[in-house]
DNA sequence: AGAACTGCTGCATTCAATGCAGCACTGTCG
DNA sequence: CGACAGTGCTGCATTGAATGCAGCAGTTCT
């Protein structure tokens, strides 16, 4: 336990860029933590940072040794959640880290649902877009990660996945209400807000346009969905969102419609965690629940 | 650094049974140890020892804990002699679990190829049945296990694996020495000598003899292969054997001869590590150079 | 009943960790 | 060029957490 403390300087030291700075942010005199870091690389029998004239940084030794403590210190909260439910408690916390379109309806649902059974557990829900979803993960500050179309997938060890088609929304007066199949080259022609660069849905997008006669061409550009959604219902515009972050019988009039399967492909929907890594009880637990849920949501579609 | 301090401790007084005697073992106090002993309870948030009428005992949770810190410590040594590796050093020990096949001619040579190209790097060898040297695995005493016909196979995730056939040992001058091809039920017919239970060249006899006419009937049993190699030449009698433990060009005047395969299945030979661990940089290449050796002898005699 | 264990605890001591002040050095800016 | 604001590092005195000593309460075995 205490040596995490130790360690706890070493990334307060590394994220500071520098020992005085970080000694202050910790409250202790930077002599003490200096003293500190060199006992350890002492009895490391390595340095783990490299001096340079503003400060220090660390260097490779530093960055294993970073990433083997972040992953004992997730392991050693394992252990105690382990403890914890060994004696019935049900005790412990899940961090997730997830694409925006999950936020409105699915997670609250879940968690509550979740914590409905099991209320001495705590969450803590992250929005990344997917590279940094990912990061979180190996990084031990997320357990789970859940996000549309993931891009490396090297750390990133797959729960589960649904497969998640691109649906236009629009207000309930738009021309495009009632087509059907609604083609990507009509939802194209009008006006039209797209995510921008680092979503899934955008990245589909621009796959599907790509050598096609019909481009992008959006007026509005946004990293929010919530913003979106609300904008079609002021300009007669028309957005692009995933099923999951969309309610079929929900208080405001929008219009939600999939589009054309040829015309864009379906991306997917991915829970994964850290790969290799034991995950605590609960987060566990949850990712079952997740699992059982989401495979539900699309048999549902089928 | 210092934390593993605290868990030797605990390891200790788990090993002992007794704080008091534990205490002696490390000397220090016995209070001294008592009070480490109910901080680190306090701050881990539960009782790892039960506390019975004489001494002490590792609860589920102690065994949980005792778990997580030695894959810890284990990890921790990954990543010293990774950073070892990366200034250049190749230094690092192996430690290895080896059926007794692999003693006499197999491992020195490998070990002195090894040391040969790396001589920072040193190794420790035990002997074990395949039972325990799985189980060392398992409590990160052992890095890499390489064992005849291994059991249980949870925790060991295979490298590599060789066929091994049975072979007769015998003198020269044993009626059986030409014969060809060699049955089992003449081996079985004269004296023979046989391993005892745990060892898996005993097993596979004892998978042939089942429900066959000739059964075995050993005149000595015994747990040393090298006893047994040399017994046979003393009393015209039978030994079994797997290759890798018998050289072709040996000094002593023994005859090796594989045994009709239809009558005793061929075993394999695994070359193993605790699954999902990660090795120490030395470790691995060893292992990297075992693998290679090993499929080079399976070519060979085929 | 007494001896020999056990784990546990109050009190004094000790030694490792800390705070304070100051040194040597580097880069910045007037 | 020189004052200045940074940096990491170190000698010395102080403090506080960890230890040792002695003794208590409880159990088991002789």
């Amino acid at each position: 336990m205490r040596h995490l403390e130790t360690f706890r300087l070493i990334e307060e030291v590394a994220r500071a860029g520098s020992i005085r700075k970080a000694a202050e942010d910790i409250n202790i005199t930077s002599s003490a933590l200096n003293r500190r870091i060199q006992r350890f690389e002492d009895e490391f029998g390595s340095q783990i940072f490299e001096r340079l004239p503003h400060g220090v940084r660390l260097n490779t030794a530093g960055e294993l040794l970073v990433q083997h403590y972040r992953a004992q210190r997730s392991d050693l909260l394992r252990v105690q959640s382990q403890v914890a439910d060994l004696s019935g408690e049900r005790r412990g916390h899940v961090s997730i880290a997830c694409s925006q379109a999950l936020l409105p309806y699915f997670l609250p649902k879940q968690i509550a649902r979740y914590r409905a059974g099991h209320p001495g557990v705590t969450f803590s829900v992250e929005v990344r877009d997917r590279a940094a979803a990912e990061h979180d993960l190996s990084t031990f500050s997320s357990d789970l990660a859940l996000v549309f179309e993931p891009i490396h997938m090297v750390d990133f060890e797959v729960i589960a996945r649904v497969p998640q088609p691109i649906c236009a929304m629009m207000a309930p007066d738009h021309p495009l209400a009632a087509e059907d199949p609604l083609r990507l080259r009509d939802c194209l022609a009008g006006p039209h807000v797209v995510p921008s660069a680092p979503y899934g849905v955008r990245h589909l997008l621009e796959m599907a346009t790509r050598g096609g006669s019909m481009p992008l061409s959006a007026m509005v550009e946004s990293s929010s969905f919530e913003f979106m959604r609300h904008y079609v219902l002021h300009e007669r515009a028309i957005g692009f969102q995933i099923p999951i972050g969309l309610m079929v019988h929900q208080s405001e009039p929008l219009v939600v419609r999939e589009i054309y399967q040829r015309d864009v492909p379906p991306g997917a929907l991915f829970l994964g965690q850290l790969r290799g890594r034991t995950l605590p009880v609960a987060s566990a637990r949850f990712a079952v629940q997740l699992t059982a849920e989401l495979l539900l949501q699309a048999d549902a579609r089928d």
